[in-house]
Formats: structure tokens, C-alpha cells, sequence
DNA sequence: TCTGGGGTCCTTGACCCA
DNA sequence: TCTGTGGGTCAAGGACCC
């Protein structure tokens, strides 16, 4: 899908199409999670600082992201793709690989894929690009050399043409880092890949990385198209405004976690023998300490208590920036964990909550995030005022809230309007669908 | 203006054991 | 009995992806 929450951005908001959004964190520390080809004009990229992109386009319309409803566009996306074969493999809510060998599709591949981008314009109103060839690699850099809106086929016997005069960033697995590994010994192109040979590229960067990239560049990935991965592990995170200092507040914040990362494996169904947490300090530094359980678990207070633990053992003065938790090494919880039931009953046998239960004595002296936030309105959320009917935030502030009403069927501009924050007549609501608008190949 | 969140995979070193 | 070796597991960190 071509930017995919900024275009559902723009097809549900109509004031917003041909103009530049930008969809992220919207507080101090938040990262651009994708702009709009608008706002791309003006140099806004994928994880660039928000503060930095407000400066590059301040006339951009900076929203939070909508989950629910990518979410929700998603699985019509991917069950489209389900007509057209049996093997799919999403990487993300808004991209996938399709193995047509796999399906019964009769005729050229090339129709089918015309067929689909139109299928998913006509279902959801966005436009979504296709690239076509004999390996995930190269589908992978022909979808993006598609974009926006496009489709490109990989003919066989092309594919080093194609691959040679590309920069090595164009290659699955080469960031940064290993950018400027190649950098330094020379290595600026795809071709140059290919030419140093498999025994300086794993010299450079080790064994498995070497020989996967010395095959990529030379155009070869037998890599399967694999439905149903399984999930490794589960983990939460989160980056707070201001680094925590408070080691009361540390420990609340990662009792939290906890509490989320559990509740998301027993939501999955599934239980883990690693506990992991991850601190990232004020100057950025990051470390991670995990502990393996004797036995698998998904039990919150086995989750909280080992966290908190590892937490505890780390030097946190300078002030913390972020927090997670997270499990893995994960089972389908098919055997009853005895040790967790041991600390339950221990816990129910012991008197009040003490330290560390359920019911903490040193509660944080700072509110947490979510409680300064709880009235907000944020930009770009979904409303309903019972006059003025649907609409979503346009922005808020000093104790006002303008909202643009509007829906997604609209063809013009919606009007504006600004109300009180507590104003009872307005509510949050949740997203309109896309699907049913009425002309959306006509955008 | 510093740099999100949720993941995966790889490497290295320590340690245990056969 | 000592030493070397190799495999497995665990912990930690780094790089990468969307």
C-alpha cells in the first residue's frame, strides 16, 4: 500500500486529500511513522523526528495513528490477496508476498496483478502497488520502484541489470551500519557486492550475512514464501516525555509493562520462559536484562516480579528515557505452570498487599503519562458532537477543541468548528468505514 | 530537534557437560 | 587424571525491518 496511514488519512478526512499529512507520536519524543507523498516533497521521511518534520512542513497536518481502522483496511487488503492465492505472507499491516505459483490462477500474471490493484482501489479507495518477479528480493525492490500507485514485473534475465547499478541500501538487510562497513572497503553498489566476493563480504561482515548478501547480489533468493509465521516473542515499550528519575516511578512504570506484556501473551494464548527488560538510558544508551524461568508462564505476577528484579540490578541515575518488557522463548501453554500456581497460593496465603503486590505503598509521585493525557483530545481522533454529527479533532488547546466535520463520502471540505474540551455534547466515536465510498476510483 | 514501537536474526562470550 | 574439543544453553548487544 502506498503510504499507507497517510492515505487512509486522506480518504477518511476529505479536507485533507492533496495536502500533506504526516501520521506519528505527537509528543516531544514522537517519530514521523508516515508521510504522504505531499508532505515527502518537503523531505519528511519514516522515523524522522516529528519535531524535525513539523520545521521541514509546519502547514502539514500532523496526526496520531489510527490502529483500529489500518487495522480493520488491512485484513480486506489481505483477503483479496487470499483470492489470489492460498500462500501469503504479510510483513507488515500493509504489505505482504504472494506466492501465484501457489494459487490456480489461470492467465497472465501480469493481469492478475492489474486485477488486484484495482480490487483493492475499488474495496477500499487507496491505491496499492505490485511488484512482480521470481524471488521475494526482487519483488521486494520492483514494489518499490512501483510506488506510488504502480505496478513493475521483473522479466527473468533482467534481474542483474536491474540489481547492479542499485545502492546497497536497496538490499534486504543493509542498514546503516553495514552501509558504511561496505562503504569504508570500497563497496557502493550492488555490483560491488556481487564483485568482492563471497570470502571479503562474510571478512566484512560475518558469516551469515556475508554469504545471504553476496547470493542477493547476484540475484539469488530461494527464500519461500512462508504463511503463519510464528510469533517469537511479545513485548511492550514505551518512551516517556521526560526521562524518569524516580526510582519509585521506574519501578511503577515497569510493574505496568508487565502487566501489559502478560495480559497480551494470555491474549495470544501463549506463555514464555524469558523475561526481558530493556532500559534506555538518558544519553540513549541501551541494555537489556533477561532472566529464563524453570518453566513456562504467562502468569502477570511472575511476568512483573522477575521484571521488576532485573530492573532493580541496573544503574538508573541520570534518568531513564524508555521501558520494556517482553517474553519470549514462547510455548503454547499446554502444561500448567506449578511455580507460578506455587507463588500464587503463596501470595493469597500471605497477610495484606506488601511491597511489590498488587496494591504498592509508594504510588509515583508524578501522574503517569496516560493520566495527564486522559482528557486530551488528540489530532486526527474520530468524534461525535449531537448536534453537528461526525467529525474528527482538528487540533486542541487552552482548553478548546476544534473539530472538522466531516466523513469519509464527503466531497468537499467539512466545516469547522471549535467547542469547550468538557463540551458533553461531544463524545469519541469509532472510525467511519472507507468501504462504500461512493466513487473512490475517481479520487 | 535527537532518535517510536514491535518485532526478527545474528554474533559473541561465558559456562556446563560429555 | 588431565587436557582439548565441540555442542548446547543462556545472556547481552547490535543491526535491521516496517
Amino acid at each position: 500500500m502506498d503510504a499507507f496511514f497517510a492515505a487512509v488519512e486522506q480518504a477518511s478526512k476529505p479536507s485533507l486529500r492533496g495536502k500533506p499529512v504526516v501520521v506519528g507520536g505527537l509528543g516531544p519524543r514522537g517519530v514521523v511513522a508516515t508521510a504522504s507523498y505531499e508532505a515527502r516533497v518537503h523531505g519528511v521521511h519514516s522515523a524522522m523526528a516529528m519535531a524535525h518534520a513539523r520545521r521541514l512542513c509546519p502547514n502539514a497536518a500532523f496526526l496520531v495513528p489510527r490502529f483500529g481502522i489500518y487495522r480493520r483496511i488491512s485484513e480486506i487488503v489481505m483477503a483479496l490477496l487470499a483470492e489470489v492465492s492460498p500462500l501469503i505472507e504479510p510483513l507488515s499491516l500493509d504489505e505482504a508476498f504472494v506466492d501465484l505459483e501457489a494459487g490456480d490462477l489461470a492467465g497472465d500474471p501480469r493481469a492478475v496483478a492489474q486485477r488486484l490493484r484495482a480490487d483493492i482501489l475499488a474495496a477500499t479507495g487507496l491505491t496499492a502497488s505490485v511488484g512482480l518477479a521470481g524471488s521475494k528480493l526482487l519483488a521486494k525492490i520492483a514494489s518499490e520502484q512501483a510506488k506510488p500507485d504502480g505496478l513493475v514485473v521483473v522479466e527473468p534475465g533482467t534481474e542483474r541489470a536491474l540489481l547492479d547499478p542499485l545502492p546497497v541500501r536497496t538490499l534486504w538487510g543493509v542498514g546503516p551500519a553495514t552501509a558504511e562497513h561496505l562503504r569504508r572497503a570500497g563497496i557502493l553498489t550492488v555490483a560491488e557486492i556481487a564483485q568482492a566476493g563471497e570470502p571479503e563480504l562474510i571478512r566484512l561482515l560475518g558469516k551469515a550475512h556475508g554469504s545471504s548478501l553476496h547470493a542477493m547480489a547476484a540475484g539469488l533468493d530461494n527464500r519461500p514464501v512462508v504463511a503463519d509465521r510464528d510469533v517469537k516473542s511479545i513485548s511492550v515499550e514505551d518512551t516517556f516525555d521526560t526521562d524518569l528519575t524516580d526510582r519509585a516511578r521506574v519501578r511503577y512504570e515497569v510493574d505496568r509493562l508487565a502487566d501489559r506484556c502478560a495480559q497480551r501473551l494470555r491474549g495470544a494464548g501463549r506463555s514464555g520462559r524469558t523475561v526481558v527488560v530493556k532500559i534506555r538510558r538518558y544519553d540513549f544508551s541501551t541494555l537489556t536484562r533477561s532472566e529464563t524461568l524453570r518453566a513456562p508462564t504467562d502468569d502477570p505476577a511472575v511476568v512483573k516480579e522477575t521484571a521488576r528484579r532485573l530492573a532493580e540490578a541496573v544503574d538508573t541515575t541520570g534518568g531513564v528515557r524508555l521501558l520494556g518488557v517482553g517474553v519470549s522463548g514462547l510455548a503454547d501453554f499446554t502444561q500448567e505452570d506449578l511455580f507460578a500456581q506455587a507463588a500464587q497460593a503463596l501470595r493469597e496465603a500471605e497477610p495484606g498487599p506488601g511491597p511489590g503486590r498488587d496494591a504498592p505503598p509508594e504510588l509515583p509521585a508524578t501522574p503517569p503519562p496516560e493520566a495527564e493525557h486522559a482528557n486530551r483530545w488528540l489530532p486526527g481522533q474520530d468524534v461525535e458532537h449531537s448536534d453537528h454529527g461526525a467529525g474528527w479533532v482538528q487540533g486542541s488547546g487552552v482548553g478548546r477543541v476544534t473539530i472538522r466535520f466531516e466523513v469519509p463520502s464527503d466531497t468537499e471540505p467539512g466545516r469547522v468548528r471549535t467547542f469547550s474540551v468538557d463540551d458533553p455534547a461531544l463524545s469519541r466515536t469509532d472510525p467511519p468505514a472507507l468501504t462504500g465510498h461512493p466513487s473512490p476510483a475517481g479520487r
